[in-house]
Parts: C-alpha cells; sequence; structure tokens
DNA sequence: TCTGACCTGCGA
DNA sequence: TCGCAGGTCAGA
C-alpha cells in the first residue's frame, strides 16, 4: 500500500506517542510477513522517545529499542476505542500509559515488524533492513549530480529503476508512474541512457512529485487512511495512475497500461518520450 | 534481471 | 470466478 508520502504522514500522526510508556502490548495469533512475537513483547514498559521514518519503514525509538515497521501492502495503524468494535485483521494492539490503545490491523498480512535492542544496535540506520537502502529523495545528499550517478550504466528500464528501493528509496508503482509522466519520459527507456537533460528534468520532478504527495496527505486509492481514518487528497491529482482508457490531461490521448515486472504502469504515448 | 509467491478483498 | 491491488524477496 503505501509508499513515502503516505508512510511520512503516518509518522507525524504518530507522533503523538511520543513521551507515552507502553503499558501492554498483544499480538494476534496469525502471523505477518515478518514478526517475531516474543520479541515485540518485550518491549512492554518503554517510553517512545521518537517516531522516525526510514524509506517505507516506521521506527519506534524507545529508552531500550528500536521497532522497525513497514506497513507492505494494506498495512493501517488506527486508534481503538474500547467502545469501538475492533475491525477484522487487528494483528497487534498497543497500550499507552494515558489510556490510548494503537492498534495495527493489515488485510493482507505482507506487514512486517522487527524489535531490536539498542544495546546492540546503537544507529538505527544501521539496521539490517535500513543499512543497504537508497538516498531519500529530501535528503540534502540527493543532488542532481547524485541521481546522475545511480543511472550511470544501469540496464534496466526507468520505471524499475524508481521503484528500485537501494537507487533512490520511497518511491512505489503510484508516484514512479506519475514522475514519469511530469518528466516526460517513457517508462520503457533504459535508466543508462537517459540524456543528461533528461536526468535534470526527472531529479526535479522525483522531488516535486513526493513533496506535493506528502503535502496532500498521500493517495487514498482504495483502503490507505491515516492514523486518524483521514483520507489523502493525492489521488485526485494522478494524471496517469489508475487512468487507462481515459483521456491523457496534457495531450487527449489515450493513457495506457502495460506490465513491467509484474506491476502495472500507466503512461501517455505520445508526452512521454 | 526477471518471475512468482506471499495474503485477502473487491470489482468486473 | 477471475484478475488485480500502493511491496518485498527468494530463486531461477
Amino acid at each position: 500500500m503505501p509508499e513515502l508520502p503516505e508512510v511520512e504522514n503516518i509518522r507525524r500522526k504518530l507522533a503523538s506517542v511520543e513521551g507515552k510508556t507502553i503499558v501492554s502490548i498483544w499480538v494476534g495469533e496469525k502471523k505477518l510477513k515478518k514478526i517475531n512475537k516474543k520479541d515485540l513483547e518485550k518491549i512492554k514498559n518503554e517510553r517512545i522517545i521518537s517516531v522516525k521514518r526510514r524509506n517505507k519503514y516506521l521506527v519506534f525509538e524507545g529508552n531500550n529499542f528500536w521497532l522497525l515497521s513497514h506497513l507492505g501492502m494494506s498495512g493501517q495503524y488506527y486508534w481503538l476505542n474500547n467502545k469501538d468494535t475492533e475491525p477484522k485483521h487487528t494483528h497487534i494492539k498497543i497500550h499507552f500509559n494515558n489510556g490510548n490503545i494503537l492498534a495495527y490491523r493489515d488485510p493482507r498480512r505482507f506487514g512486517v515488524f522487527y524489535a531490536y535492542k539498542k544495546t546492540e544496535n546503537k544507529d538505527y540506520l544501521k539496521l539490517p533492513e535500513l543499512e543497504g537502502l537508497g538516498v531519500e529523495p529530501n535528503d540534502k545528499i540527493f543532488t542532481a549530480e547524485k541521481l546522475n550517478s545511480l543511472l550511470k550504466e544501469k540496464k534496466q528500464n526507468i520505471k524499475s529503476f524508481l521503484m528500485d528501493q537501494a537507487q533512490v528509496c520511497g518511491i512505489g508503482n503510484i508516484y514512479a508512474s506519475e514522475i514519469l509522466f511530469t518528466s516526460g519520459l517513457s517508462p520503457t527507456r533504459e535508466a543508462g541512457k537517459l540524456t543528461k537533460s533528461e536526468k535534470i528534468i526527472l531529479y526535479k520532478q522525483i522531488k516535486k512529485i513526493i513533496n506535493q504527495a506528502i503535502r496532500m496527505g498521500g493517495s487514498s486509492i482504495s483502503d490507505f487512511i491515516n492514523v486518524d481514518g483521514n483520507k489523502g487528497d493525492m489521488q485526485n491529482h494522478h494524471l496517469v495512475y489508475g487512468r487507462n482508457g481515459q483521456k491523457c490531461k496534457k495531450c487527449n490521448n489515450s493513457i495506457f497500461k502495460i506490465k513491467q515486472g509484474g506491476r502495472s504502469t500507466f503512461y501517455c504515448k505520445k508526452c512521454q518520450k
């Protein structure tokens, strides 16, 4: 489900747990893609210092632990009110000392949770799941020159390159299509063969689209909602994603849908060369 | 570098 | 009933 903009919006909402202590944690019996129930239950009585994000991972920092959370395709956090009926597919419930219950539901169970002791892993950026990740689009070190060096001699198509989390991280299937459209680049182009000016345009569009999506609260296509139950607004501004057969908003030609690496790509053959 | 598998739900 | 869905990774 969520790409960088959605996860960043969730992180901002979850910042309200900073300073709160975990009184108890409940972990359901159904397995997520990766989860260690025993490790997770050890974070009881820990105080949350901060909630960070790296790529599409949320990182809860406690006094003595790091808790990594990846939402997969269908993960959602929500506040559980004791009076509410608990939604189906709830796998984790974290009770805080102020009475709040943060719950995690995930119908497809592609979500991932890891708990690490801080004594063994002082820097969360060095945790195994985070260490090999690429550059964040909003990091100072992500420059046009950096993108140029990453693209050098890459044989894969540019769509697959954008979705490779070891290169520029946080871009998923929606924003890869949107970025390529506003860059005027065909998704089938060989990444290493973009011209200098095309690379500069691509660099600017990566930053522009990701930041626009963050500002708009992310995209709510089918089931993405933020922790407070609100939807994002970016889906109303998609220019190509999910618009196959519809008219291109720039040239009025049809938007096409193709398969790349098993994923759908949406693009305009006239506007994207 | 590419494909299929992991899951459930939804719409055609 | 079938295909598809915003992600990731093992294995070919």
